[in-house]
DNA sequence: GTGAAAGCGCTAACAT
DNA sequence: ATGTTAGCGCTTTCAC
């Protein structure tokens, strides 16, 4: 009673092992011994081993999906838009959180592959990063969200350095020439790219770009106020700040805040993401808006599309435009 | 060279698959074996096979997780307070969204079933629910955050009854009498107990509990925007808000906003959770404080208690006691 | 259309 | 300590 298995279902109905397997998996039978099968499978609560089944098949429907961590706002929404279309093919994912640490990326990668997962979407930690455990999968891989230097794989982004250039147009179309770029970890392609978009702006407005102008070294509210207040002496040489976040947006106005500075009447902010709830804080933040959800759903649509397909195409780069959302954030400047 | 399984080790090193499985699962070997394994699994880039260990065992160190919805700030938490936990025994976790839907949760723990998961923490999406399939299961599992009426299993929860009792009483001891209930909905387990709270402290201060001052349905920022709209002509009726989630709350603060009210000086507002940004909204939040990583990190440590216990212990339920944030959002009424 | 049996990769019991 | 082998539950030829 405790574990029914086809062998059972197969005895009882008297029909062969072969057969039963055929109606579950919807292969022709003949009716009266499909109704059987059917019949019995209900009577004994058979559920069908999917562990064997995919030891037989060599294929689980199961892949993994790492990140850096799901309680950052940012990475829910590219995991919803993910799973959403994967389930609808009836796989299921394995969530794993790296914290941004290679360490673990690289035994979740091992333990994955262990797993017989059919596919991995990875969102890497680190873009500079040993090769040698990547180069050496040989399931279906995209990368989302963040590159990985030399390593030409699949993968769909959100467009970094033309947002940051996008924005930081704007900024200047208000009137600041004097901005402040407060960043995400320089090994993120994510920063650097969007370091890009900011210094190409900068440049083509024959605007002053020094190295002490840019901060690395943010990706969430409490290292953005940490940055913010080492620098909090320099408030006054800026009309305006670039967070190349929102997280650390949030964070360096709560710590201009904290320090006795408006927004946006003492210095401007914009951030990049849009992350669902900077619309709420005060002043509402102006930023770029990143269709996060969609690039999870596009990555997972690859991910089937490669594991599906028999030869191997050529390696895609999807880039997904965003949008400058105008909120309360950024005043003229004359 | 494309699949090297266990047979391949034994015959390359001349040793048995017994003697190599004993290598890789740590069972003693000669020194000199071992290493000679060690070596021609390294070189042939050996995995072992999971699926084929697992269906061997009948034991896949798989845990299935089912929530509402990762979207919801106040998710993220719960799952990464048990991840973390579960981790460090070598667990895997299959997350899914069930969006409330109760066929979807049916679907999930099918799945689930089949796919042989050593147990399941479940957010339940309904309280009053078909417990057929639920008893079904013979699996470890535990619920969390929501109960099932008729379902008795192991379970830990916030205190919802006396943390929206204490909440209460809060705002009474700033002089609110006249409090409104917006509250999530009324087949969930959390609403009712939060909506118990808030009635208990009203009653025991003799204060008129009346039913249109409790409005059930909301559990999101768009649901509690839309109840406000509903309410703004009761608005001056009221002291105080009791928002019984901080996801409506925020609704409700941008509702009275968008409408000309300031809160708390038209109107306190309370909420309860403490999810991660209520900080940063301005006015800034005071609520109650749910210790939803440790709910998580405690599900996750009683499921795991339960799977490696022979005998079946009596069932447990565990409440985690939060506590009140002081905030912004309220005032005091002489 | 159906039955028999090999095989998926591993573990564990048993024999040596 | 090591080798041999049955068996985990299913799919998939291959005869019939």
């Amino acid at each position: 009673m405790d574990k029914v298995t086809i062998k059972e279902i197969a005895k009882i109905t008297g029909l062969s092992v072969g057969t039963v397997s055929n109606v579950i998996n919807h292969v022709k039978v003949r009716k009266k011994n499909e109704d059987r099968v059917q019949e019995v499978i209900n009577k004994y609560n058979y559920i069908p081993n999917k562990i064997a089944k995919s030891l037989s098949n060599k294929r689980t429907n199961n892949i993994g999906f790492i990140i850096p961590d799901i309680k950052n706002p940012y990475f829910p929404e590219i995991v919803r838009g993910a799973q959403d279309l994967l389930i609808k093919s009836q796989y299921y994912v394995f969530l794993c959180n790296t914290d941004n640490d290679a360490d673990k990326e690289n035994g979740y990668l091992n333990d994955l592959l262990s797993m017989w997962v059919d596919g991995i979407i990875l969102d890497p930690c680190s873009s500079s990063r040993d090769l040698e455990i990547l180069n050496k999968i040989k399931i279906p891989v995209v990368l989302i969200d963040r590159e990985i230097e030399g390593f030409e794989k699949n993968i769909v982004l959100v467009d970094n350095e033309n947002g940051a250039y996008k924005m930081t147009k704007y900024l200047i179309s208000r009137g600041h020439k004097r901005i402040l770029n407060i960043n995400g970890f320089k090994n993120l392609s994510t920063a650097r790219d969007r370091n890009k978009g900011w210094e190409r702006a900068m440049r083509e407005h024959n605007l002053e770009v020094r190295e002490e102008m840019v901060h690395f070294g943010s990706t969430s509210v409490q290292q953005g106020y940490k940055i913010m207040s080492s620098l909090l002496g320099e408030v006054k040489k800026y009309d305006a700040i670039f967070a190349s976040n929102d997280v650390t947006a949030v964070g360096v106005m709560e710590c201009l805040k904290d320090n006795g500075f408006l927004v946006p009447n003492d210095i401007s902010i914009v951030g990049f993401d849009d992350i669902d709830y900077v619309k709420y804080i005060k002043p509402s933040l102006t930023t770029y808006k990143n269709f996060v959800y969609d690039m999870g759903e596009i990555a997972a649509s690859l991910l089937l599309e490669i594991i599906d397909s028999e030869e191997d195409k050529p390696v895609k780069k999807i880039v997904v435009e965003g949008e400058i959302i105008v909120r309360e954030s950024v005043r003229d400047r004359i």
